[in-house]
DNA sequence: TAAAATCTGTTGCAAATGCAACAATTTTAT
DNA sequence: ATAAAATTGTTGCATTTGCAACAGATTTTA
């Protein structure tokens, strides 16, 4: 983060406070938004958690992008003339906060003092938002799986501050996330353990090096 | 872009008008800056063109981000815990806007009227940078070279309106964009050329589907 | 404008990755 | 609690991509 700022107090404030926002609940598997162009929503996470899927003409799906808690997505981010269909899944029980990004700068009718904290506020969520897509990148310009992985272990292992934790993906969302195939992901990571790089139990890995 | 708002002339008044900010400028081959954790800066490019690279462990350079007129940059936006050396350096004749993302909230010195104006378009800038970013992962994760090179052609042909377009970059630079290996990457627009889907004259392309 | 540097185009071969398929295990839903 | 669904682990083989190397073209610099 980038200062003190307190997001998950901020985004209750928001709720509580602005006229011009809806929140809406979904269950696993229902159909959050669509990205349909010229809309301008943002949307943040309250709970739960939601995927960004993509199919594109051959009827793969790829996820795309996968938002918690805290976590801002929306049409409004994402670049115009790519023709694919664009929508989010909730993956679980979800609380979902709508607004439309035009409507947010406008006076509210409250007049209230709110408003510009909230513009400041969001600044913050777009900062996270665009740190969150330069580790994407990051990791995705990786030349092969195993710098993928290290690289990615890397940052797991400074971020709790530790040799030993947990990947917080399946290893199939892993693969997706890191857009390799499956089986050569699970290849990869059994040549980090035969050769003693790491040792795996579950989800759960240790760097022995 | 997202509304009428003028980036432009956004950025010329910004210059004008806030004192807590510094414009430098570049030549050729001069580094910009380099990203230093928890200093919190942002930078714009005012004119000319920058890289921000990154050089791995064993030397290999990679480009990580390419930012032209009004693009914003800096280490606010990048993740800590990644142990890559990030800097910045002009690939032409630039100018340069700094300042610190924390000093940007403070009460100015002149209480200026411009400065809430200036945190909306803030935002703006934000938004743009999210959606060159998703642009940058949707090519990415596209599985083959084929793939990126089709959607990223469909994306430029749409954006021109016209199946005849340029590509903007050197092939040597679309490879490190895509981050594919770059004969790789002239094979497969051979192929591409030789099965008839383009017609290709030095980078410009025409779709002949 | 000549020399240097960079970029393009190409290839053969090696290495990495993807694909398909399946059994075993674990998780989720009824 | 049990059935259904999803995930894991694995492999052989096909395909794609990377690497190295070089000559020719183009662009940049002095």
């Amino acid at each position: 983060m980038v200062t003190n700022f307190d997001k998950k107090n901020f985004i209750k404030n928001f709720k509580a406070n602005c006229k011009k926002i809806q929140v809406k609940n979904f269950i696993k598997g229902e159909t959050v938004t669509t990205y349909i162009e010229k809309r301008n929503q943002i949307c943040i996470v309250l709970s739960g958690e939601v995927d960004l899927i993509r199919y594109d003409f051959n009827g793969n799906k790829t996820i795309i992008g996968h938002f918690v808690e805290n976590d801002i997505f929306g049409e409004v981010f994402y670049p115009a003339n790519t023709n694919n269909e664009l929508f989010v899944t909730a993956i679980k029980k979800s609380e979902i906060l709508f607004f439309s990004y035009d409507t947010l700068f406008e006076k509210c009718e409250y007049e209230c003092v709110f408003h510009k904290e909230l513009i400041n506020n969001l600044s913050e969520l777009f900062i996270d938002e665009i740190i969150d897509l330069n580790l994407r990148i990051e990791l995705l310009t990786k030349r092969s799986i195993r710098e993928k992985l290290l690289s990615y272990f890397e940052i797991l292992s400074k971020s709790s501050m530790n040799k030993v934790f947990n990947i917080p993906y399946t290893y199939t969302d892993l693969a997706d996330y890191f857009s390799v195939d499956r089986s050569s992901l699970m290849r990869e990571i059994k040549m980090l353990t035969d050769e003693g790089f790491i040792k795996k139990e579950g989800t759960k890995i240790t760097l022995l090096y």
